[in-house]
DNA sequence: CCCGATTAGATGTAGCCTACATATACCAGG
DNA sequence: CCTGGTATATGTAGGCTACATCTAATCGGG
């Protein structure tokens, strides 16, 4: 019943797929698996696969990309994904509401600076 | 079925409650109701009361606090919460996911300034 | 003195989502 | 033929979010 208490897991939490998802298809067109791949690598850790299929196809929903089906030379067909210009307004919201999370994350480690006991030397202020 | 999609919602994610209130009760012990203030001023925005009493209920659980009733003058008794040494391990942990997260996001809005749109002149890269 | 507002804490719950398991299909190499 | 990598998709248990509701004490105002 009560909000399990755990670790925060290495790295970024699946709420970023969407976004990061928004970020990589305005760099150019792209299909599920890779995306998949690329989601992990910019820190989105066991991103899961299900997951990101059905939030790829959520956002065709929403009007935020449109797919169509290409043939692969090697291996099966993709289903390749481009951003709309709602797409891309979305984007725009998102990095806005990112810059803001960024900022209150910094804020928030900035805080911790003032009552953080001095572990190491003084001199590792200096070496930041 | 398929996931909800939705606009980011203004200020943090309620995900960072915990880390959050690992900080501010590095600050010093406090109790729910002020905490809950806190906590929405520093980001979490409509935090939910409920989730948070309870929250913090699973960190004394998870033995990262402790707390004590205290009675008040002016209005119903509250329950104090202290920071313990498991606590300030599990913040100082916290706190290097939150570094990670804050280096991913950066890297992420870095990344979109790349194919961003010239929006404005490009006075306004100056005058960042 | 009673009432509503505020302070303070706690419980109940619908349904969204996470996280993991599973299914399908194509191709290449041994 | 069988295994492993590529690629997409569905099924589902249970955790958690988000909201509603409840208790109870104090204080200001009428």
């Amino acid at each position: 019943m009560a909000p399990v208490i755990r670790p925060e897991g290495e790295g970024l939490s699946r709420s970023y797929v969407r976004p990061c998802l928004l970020l990589l298809l305005a760099e150019g067109p792209s299909h599920g698996y890779e995306l998949l791949e690329q989601v992990r690598q910019a820190g989105v850790r066991n991103a899961d696969a299900g997951g990101l299929y059905r939030t790829l196809r959520a956002m065709e929903q929403a009007g935020w990309v449109s797919s169509w089906w290409e043939p692969s030379q090697a291996g099966p067909a993709r289903r390749s994904y481009m951003l709309s210009d709602e797409g891309r307004q979305a984007l725009v919201e998102s990095l806005e509401a990112m810059r803001e999370v960024h900022r209150m994350l910094g804020a928030m480690l900035d805080r911790y600076d003032v009552v953080a006991p001095a572990e190491v030397s003084p001199a590792s202020v200096a070496s930041r």
